[in-house]
DNA sequence: ACATATGATATAGAAAAGTAGATCAAATGA
DNA sequence: TCATTTGATCTACTTTTCTATATCATATGT
């Protein structure tokens, strides 16, 4: 969590999903062209301090030297602080449970589609907005149903299903910011187990 | 501590000086030129991330992007690391009574060279080496004289005094790498009271 | 199917950093 | 007094960001 300029990319483009923004948001925020922004993350740019430093505050982070001495204690402290904005503990609960139920997964079955699950765990993982832990409980059964079926086409669902959620929360973050709608009308348990 | 791009030149001057460099010594540690280096100090650049890596690096700095809620916590911490590199407790303990007097000298007595003597008390301040209790002693004694006295000419002796140790000691620093000489044969108590 | 949003790229031009070198005044040590 | 060091400043040249647009394939919502 120090940075050599690679590690920089990787960092800002977290934060930027983690807030989920697209470039061209960001890019308005910022006040740096989405093009740039590209090539920022994907590290093809050695940016100005300026730059970053916009760019950074844009995302609620700010730029800091830290004394070598210093550096675990403030990863830990930044560490706790990124977590913390997950809602609840029932959701953080169900994320883990998920997580764990993919991984044991991705142990004995293995492919491109196990891969792409992992991925979209992932980022609704960094979307820290209010998920029901619900819905996740959903989406972990949904997953667990595939270990009896074996299927290809029951791992494709369940990515679909993710990639829904993702989507849906995105979408509500961006048009019209309700923080907490109490029960969004989530569609995702349509097709459980054949 | 947190950095607009123009704290970060002080930032880096001070980090620069707290170890004692030129801006020639950086400039070779950092590979950066030694005018960029005036430049940047004197915030009149907007300089790549890659360089103010560099140069961070050399002085055992560490760039970090901080969520802006972990701020508070994390400058406790880099205050609390930065004032850590003092040798022992009797020398805290000197440079603090001393500073004491200073400023309890600075509020009955003002003057350009007041405040020459208050800075250059913080610049051995800054100066993390070894520096024998007893020196700081006699510095204290000199500048204690200068209240009975009252005379200009001592604010001036006492200047003089802590000017020629920070030299001193910079000097050994840069020289020889001998950490730590046992009693190093400082000349400062020639004239202590008239 | 259609419109939209996303992220990656390209191009061309303006602005600025970075490099290498030299000079200079002031401070300092000898 | 003399030689060195320091930090600031200048010039000339090279390299790169940064901006402003536009295009493109893909993915997504309606």
């Amino acid at each position: 969590m120090s940075y050599g300029t690679e590690q920089l990319a990787a960092r800002l483009k977290a934060a930027r999903e983690a807030k989920g923004l697209s470039q061209r948001e960001l890019s308005a925020l910022a006040g740096v062209p989405q093009s740039h922004i590209s090539k920022i993350e994907n590290n093809a740019v050695d940016l100005r301090v300026s730059s970053l430093s916009s760019i950074a505050h844009a995302l609620d982070l700010e730029l800091m030297l830290v004394p070598r001495k210093a550096l675990p204690a403030v990863q830990s402290i930044t560490r706790s602080v990124a977590s913390a904005p997950i809602i609840n503990a029932a959701t953080q609960r169900e994320l883990d449970r998920i997580r764990e139920t993919v991984n044991a997964l991705a142990s004995h079955v293995s492919g491109a589609n196990i891969d792409d699950l992992q991925r979209r765990i992932r980022e609704i993982t960094q979307i820290q907005s209010q998920i029901d832990p619900e819905i996740l409980q959903k989406v972990r059964r949904t997953i667990e149903s595939i270990e009896s079926s074996g299927s290809n086409e029951a791992v494709n669902q369940a990515v679909e299903n993710i990639r829904s959620l993702r989507n849906q929360l995105a979408h509500r973050a961006a048009s019209h910011e309700s923080p907490r709608a109490p029960r969004p009308a989530y569609r995702l348990e349509e097709d459980q187990d054949g």
